[in-house]
This record gives structure tokens, sequence and C-alpha cells, in this order.
DNA sequence: ATTTAGCACTCGCTTTAAATGAGTGCTAAC
DNA sequence: GTTAGCACTCATTTAAAGCGAGTGCTAAAT
């Protein structure tokens, strides 16, 4: 389809552009050292790619600018995975060196190397916490109208929601109430908690406590109202560094999209599994048209997944921002892995 | 000082200003109903305000703007408090109304109102955590390699850490320990916590663990180091709708700023109780020369103390904002006093 | 002694026009 | 097929002109 020589423009176009911003020009292209052909040799050549739509021109005598097809096409067939540099692979691992042992954390800090290395900003959705099984419930009495419900995941995470007792219910009922539960519900991945509960606890639960239907409901509410998705965002000013991004209003309205944290998630959680790259037009959201998303999968345990993303303009370093991805995600993993090698 | 007419014009110009974020012209004040002078005359006063300066030119035949120290004299001596608006009251009250059990989640809501009710940007200091009391410490072993401290304050604050069991470790020593710390520390303020563990229940310890020095380090890392102090930041994006943000270098600065939580958080744990307004340069940093920060005490129990700030423009709404803080800052005393009614 | 009408002047902002220059497409020669 | 040459395009820069909101000052009116 493309010519050889078709191929090293369309490359050195669209090298060109990702790191100046500004169109490239025949001329500046002619004087590179592996381009051995002439400016108008290559206006021709830019022509024809142009016909084909992988380029464009910004008006009717600029440089050309890669299309969104160019850049599929670049990341599909022209990309050079760039190894990282011993610095970046430094800060990584240096990062991750010290044992963290909350997902939390390592998601965090994760974010915060992903948009600091790139300059872009990154969002990482933490792993669904349904998968994950039930370790512990406990109860903790503040006064003799509040209390806490905490609850302890395989995995080490911790939710917890205070709620109020009320004066009808017995402190004992509650804490008969936790053990049951724990007896019987440890072990249980949380999605299937609900049901659980309702099936096999409570019939239990109504010999042993005196004004079941009250102290069931306020302990269902207190931990199983489902939590809104987590998203952990860095890096969110590294937009208004882009030079795309100068005029406020286009700010303005990707800042609003991020801040739509549901629909962000049901974004991310849609895409497949392994590294996945949506150029403009191909992300649904209209504030995301000259933006490029790239998501990546990570594990933690078996089949829980969570997604890193790195959000920036189509113009994007891709080669070195897919490399960090990639290693970034295998580290996570391997991270959350070593948390299980002897459970 | 000055006189009554002058007071007047000062005062116009200031309500105009921040509503119009123009330059207040004299013919524009003297069209006014409650203005019954001339143009002229109003120039004369302008010229004398100027000097004794409350008021500037941007150039040298423009209209008059505030300085500071004219907003400051505002603040002081003009500012009439503006009672909320009913839908504003309502807004508040719908949002206390349904009980909130954590702290975290008060102060979240808060800063959300704070934000969207002004389209500035809030900053609201959490709690000291360090005034609440130990009400019960649990370890939740997760397998043979790790396990999760919690720590559940009388103020139903839950704070976990997960952390590396080493294998010289057992399990049961853990219990025993948990079993004493509980026995010993309920009730204290964690900020004696530290103490309190080296002095008097280190050598109960000892006599009942085998590997006393591992585990207690062990505990003591999970349970006890310091937590980066906790900022709730909300509206952050309506800094780009203010005006005087249209040039994205303080934008860029001033979020740079606001990034640097540490910084913040001295900031804002420094200001006195009550309510305090910064204006310009009366604030130390650099990126908030254009700013004014308010701030005003909440109070969580007896001594602990936390604070909600409202960043934005030097032209702001000072009435409305002031009246709004008061309330809000009052709304989560109440809040969090209804908790311990009957402790 | 104040207040005000009148007027010249200032200066940022907008519009218009011209100059610049990077880059293109096309043609004709190599 | 490749390239030199040239006319052409158009965003951007620069300069000049006009506009208008607003001021300060003066002299007359109250």
């Amino acid at each position: 389809m493309l010519t050889d020589r078709q191929l090293l423009i369309l490359q050195v176009i669209i090298d060109d552009f990702i790191h100046s911003a500004q169109p490239v020009g025949s001329r500046a292209i002619s004087k590179m050292q592996k381009v051995t052909f002439s400016s108008a040799t290559i206006r021709n050549e830019m022509a024809d790619l142009e016909e084909m739509g992988f380029i464009e021109k910004t008006h009717s005598s600029s440089g050309r600018v890669p299309s969104e097809k160019g850049y599929r096409f670049y990341v599909d067939h022209l990309l050079s995975p760039l190894k990282l540099s011993n610095q970046e692979m430094n800060i990584i691992h240096e990062a991750f060196k010290d044992r963290m042992l909350e997902y939390e954390r390592v998601v965090q800090k994760s974010a915060g190397i992903l948009s600091d290395l790139t300059n872009y900003t990154s969002i990482i959705l933490g792993p669904e916490i349904f998968e994950t099984k039930l370790k512990q419930l406990q109860i903790v009495p503040l006064n003799d109208q509040s209390a806490v419900a905490i609850l302890v995941t395989n995995t080490g995470h911790v939710e917890h929601r205070a709620f109020n007792v009320p004066a009808e219910i017995d402190a004992s009922d509650l804490g008969k109430m936790v053990n049951i539960l724990n007896e019987k519900l440890s072990g249980v991945p949380l999605v299937q908690l609900h049901e659980k509960l309702y099936l096999e606890v409570s019939e239990l639960l109504r010999k042993h406590t005196r004004d079941y239907e009250n102290a069931f409901e306020y302990l269902r509410a207190a931990l199983l109202d489902e939590q809104p998705a987590k998203l952990y965002v860095g890096g969110k000013t590294n937009i208004l560094m882009q030079p795309e991004f100068k005029d406020l209003d286009k700010v303005r309205s990707l800042y609003g999209m991020i801040e739509k944290e549901n629909e962000i998630a049901h974004l991310l959680r849609s895409d497949q599994s392994g590294l996945n790259v949506k150029i403009g037009h191909e992300n649904q959201f209209d504030a995301m048209q000259n933006c490029t998303l790239i998501t990546a999968t990570y594990r933690l345990g078996e089949d829980q997944m969570g997604t890193i993303a790195l959000l920036g303009p189509t113009r994007m370093e891709y080669n070195r921002v897919i490399s960090l991805m990639n290693v970034l995600s295998q580290e996570m993993t391997e991270t959350f892995q070593s948390w299980y090698q002897s459970e």
C-alpha cells in the first residue's frame, strides 16, 4: 500500500510533530540526514499521503500535521518501542522497592509516577473490590448511639462505615451478629456477600437476636451500600502544559469530563485487557476529541483487575509512553502477586 | 478620616468592581440612584481616594480599581454581611440533614458546598486526629506474612495499615499484644499514645510475648508513623472561571502551590481561630498575590479544631462568602457536637 | 467654599493595511 | 522518476489610524 519512502516520510512527519507541535514542511524533512531526496519529491509524496488521509494541512499553505488516521497507522505499524532510560527505570524500581502493602498506596504511587514521567494526566481505576473475599467483620461501638462497622478483605483492604445504633438495639445483639457473620461469611467473595447474607445467614440471625429486623438492616446498610468506583488521578495540571490546551475552554471541558468519575470509571472498565490506544474521535467523549487515551490493565490476584490510563493530546509520545505503561502495569501486577505467593 | 461621601464612593466602586471585574468610571457612579452628585465631583473624590491609597488606576486614563488597602478597608469597615438566600440555606441544610457519621464525609461535603456556592476553590483541613482518643485496636492477620492493624478513635475515625509479619512472630503473640494494648491504652489521646506505649505498656508486653522487640516495633510502625495532613480541596477548576486567571501561567503557579499540601496545611493551621481574611500580599506565597484567602475554624469535640478555607481572587464577593463560611463552620461544629451529646 | 459643566488630553483597544515568510502545487527540464 | 524554479496562499507580524471610556483641570454657578 505505502512505499518505503512514504513510510519513511510519514514516520518522520509524526516523529517531528510529536516533539515540536509545529506543522512539518517539506524543506525541513529534506534537510534530515536519513532523507536523501529533495523537498520537491517530498512535496509530491506528501500530497499522496494527504490524499490517503494520513496527514493534513492546517491551512492551504501550511506544513503537514498527522491526522488521526496517521496516528493510528503510526501506532499500529510504525512504532518502534523505545527502551526506557536508566533514569526512568530507576525511578520506577526505586518507587516499588519499599514494600507497599495496601493497594491504595501502590495505585496512588503508580499514578504519580505515570504522570510525572510523561507530563500527561494519569488515571488509575482501583481493582474491583467485589472479587476480593471477606476476611473479617468487626463492629466497634463508639457510644450508645453509634458504632463503626469495619470490613477487612483478604487483600488487606479495609472498608469502614459509621452508623447510628437505635436505642432499641442492644450492644450484645450486635456482638452476637458479628460473631455469626464472621463464622458464616468469612472467605466469601464480597460480590456474593449480599446474596449469602439473605439466603443463608438471615435465618440464623433471626434466632439469636431480639430486634433482628432493625439490627440487620443497619448492618447491611453500613457495609454493603455500593461504594463509588475509586479513581486515582495524577498530574491533572500537566494538561495545562500542553500547547493544544492553551485555549482555556478546552481545559475547562476536559477537566469537567475528568470529574465525572462514574463515566470515566465505566469507560476504563469497558476496555479489554492488555494495552489499548484510543485516538481522538475513537473516544466517545466530546471533550476528548483532541486526546489520546491509553489504557493498560493490571491484575491483583487471579481475576481482579484494574486499569491504568494515560490521557494526553493525540500528539503523544507514543513509543515512550507505551513502554512505560507496559513496565508499570507489569510492576504493579508483580507487586500484587507477591502478596499471595503463600496464602 | 474619610467623609461619608468618600465612604459611599469607595463602597460603590468596590461593590461594582467585585461584580463586573471592570474598572469603574466616574460617570457610571454618577448614574446610580443613591448617588446624587455629578461625575466631576466624583472624579475629585476619587483623586483623593487614590491619593490615600484605597483605589488605583490600571492606566492613566482608566477607571478606578480597588487596591489591596481598599479591600482591607472594605472588609474591616464597609462590609454589610449579606443574608444568605433561602436557596443557599436550603442547599446547606439539605446537605447536613442526612446524618453523616464520619468526619471525612462531613468535611468532603462541606468542601463541595463551599466551592459550588462560591465558585471559588475551597480547602478544608481535617481535624487534628491526635486529640482524639483511642477506642480500639485490632489486628487482622491476612496470611502468614502480613496483617492489617486497625485503629478506631472515639470520633469513629478509622486508621489502618497493612504490615509484614516476619516469620519469627507468632500470630498468637500479636493477639496477646493487642489485648494488652486495648486494655491499657483505651481512652488515651492519640497524641500521648507514643509516650504511654513506651513508658507504661512496653514492660508489660515484654513479659507476655516471646519475640517482643520485633513485634513491638512492627506494631508501632504500623500504627504510629505520622500521617500526613489531610487536605480536602473542592472546586479547583473554579479558578479557571475567574477572569483574573485567564493567564495560564498564573493558573499553573497557583495550582502548583495548592499541590504543596504540607505548606498549605501549615498555613491553615497557623491561622487563629474564628474568621480570618488575608488579602493579596498579606499572603506569604507569591502565587497568591492576586488572591484572597479566607479561613474559618470549626471544632470537633472540645479542643480539636480544623480549618475551612476559601481561595479566590482579591476581587471576591466578601459579604456573601463571609456569611457562607460562618454558617458552614457553624453547621460543621454542630454536626460534630451532636455526636458527643451523650458519650 | 462646594459643586458642576465643559473641554482637552491620555491611552488601551480595535480595525485596517501592508509586509513577511514558511510552505505549497505545478511545470518544465534533467 | 526526480528536482529546480516560480507563482501563489495564507497565518502571522508590524504599523498606522480611529474610537471611546475616562481623566484632570479650569472656570462658571450655586
